[in-house]
DNA sequence: CGTATTATGGACCATTAGGTCCATAATTGG
DNA sequence: CCAATTATGGACCTAATGGTCCATAATACG
């Protein structure tokens, strides 16, 4: 073609992916974004078009990056441990007591903005369809109650995984959300 | 004293309460919010403080008035059903499927917002506790589980609420939410 | 090698943001 | 009725907003 861009794409979509995730969409200048990646103003309308049109790249960037590799871990070892593992993971148990980016977009933008919407549907359902597959697995394993419907407790654990980062973001007691969450595991069997 | 305030502040907050409700804190303009209401600046100064005083009023406002109806409509009436019906509420069987207030300043600003922390912990402890009475009263009864930890399960309940009305604003089908409903019940008794 | 094409820096733009100020109006208590 | 006090309208302010434009630089292809 011609004259090759000089900065990295994807690093560049990262730096806008943690700014959004930690301020939201509208706290976020576009000034200030592109100051802390480095990057012209000519450069980012070229490539990504307009802050809402990253806010949406930056969404999917976070479902094919981190969302999947959440995924990913609850696909590993047992089903019963991987399923505890990846709500300990939010209940902050470890680092990051962060929110998903998710929910971040849904409850910010989800009333207005159907691509966002959209985009945070196809999150949850990898999730749910995540959980499904590990349930199952663990109903053929007998570790869970064979005649349940895991689609049903599939969705049931979606709906806790992100209720208790409501819970996290108000700084309600981490016992009192570790307790709901053998009562959760109680639901799977 | 002296001049008396010509608009009703409780008429204004409720004003602002819906705009911030809808829209968000940072998507919320005050000159837009005082045309709404139709209130001049000096006025809003005097009477508020700043846009961030009103959210924390607003705050306020929404848990004395909406969130309280919520929690006096659970204490009505046999407590299965009650609780049931405050979750039919957020399902969208009913009109209004928007989020709780609570949970929009939760995630939009309870990253770094303490007093809104704060506030959202109230709020959320508010429901948590009407919960772990209707529970009572519903183990008093017989309906539940009399060996159960109300408490857990108060926390348990606070838990999807939220968790579900994360599910609405991403557009999750209503029947996938509702079967998710009856899980949750399940796990009461 | 030259030309078409794309990338870059940064000046520039109109609009809007939240907030201050002040002159004026209305009220109460003395 | 006067003085102290508070409320109001609206002009004004500075900084920041998202976005455009253009001259210049770099590259690939013919």
């Amino acid at each position: 073609m011609a004259r090759l861009r000089e900065f990295d794409y994807e690093q560049v979509l990262d730096g806008a992916l943690q700014l959004f995730w930690r301020g939201g969409y509208e706290a976020t200048s576009l000034d200030g974004l592109l100051n802390e990646v480095g990057l012209s103003k000519s450069s980012f309308y070229g490539a990504f078009g307009s802050k809402h049109e990253m806010l949406l790249a930056s969404l999917d960037r976070y479902i094919e990056t981190v969302l999947q590799a959440n995924i990913d871990d609850l696909r590993r070892g047992p089903p019963r441990a991987a399923i505890i593992r990846s709500f300990e993971k939010i209940l902050g148990f470890q680092p990051s007591s962060k929110t998903c980016f998710l929910q971040v977009c849904a409850i910010e933008r989800g009333g207005q903005d159907q691509l966002v919407r959209m985009r945070v549907r196809r999150g949850l359902e990898l999730f749910e369809e995540a959980y499904r597959d590990t349930i199952v697995r663990g109903q053929e394993a007998g570790q869970f109650a064979a005649d349940a419907d895991a689609r049903v407790l599939s969705t049931f654990l979606v709906t806790n995984l992100y209720g208790l980062q409501v819970l996290g973001r108000a700084n309600i007691a981490v016992d009192a959300r570790a307790k709901t969450l053998a009562t959760i595991m109680k639901a799977l069997a």
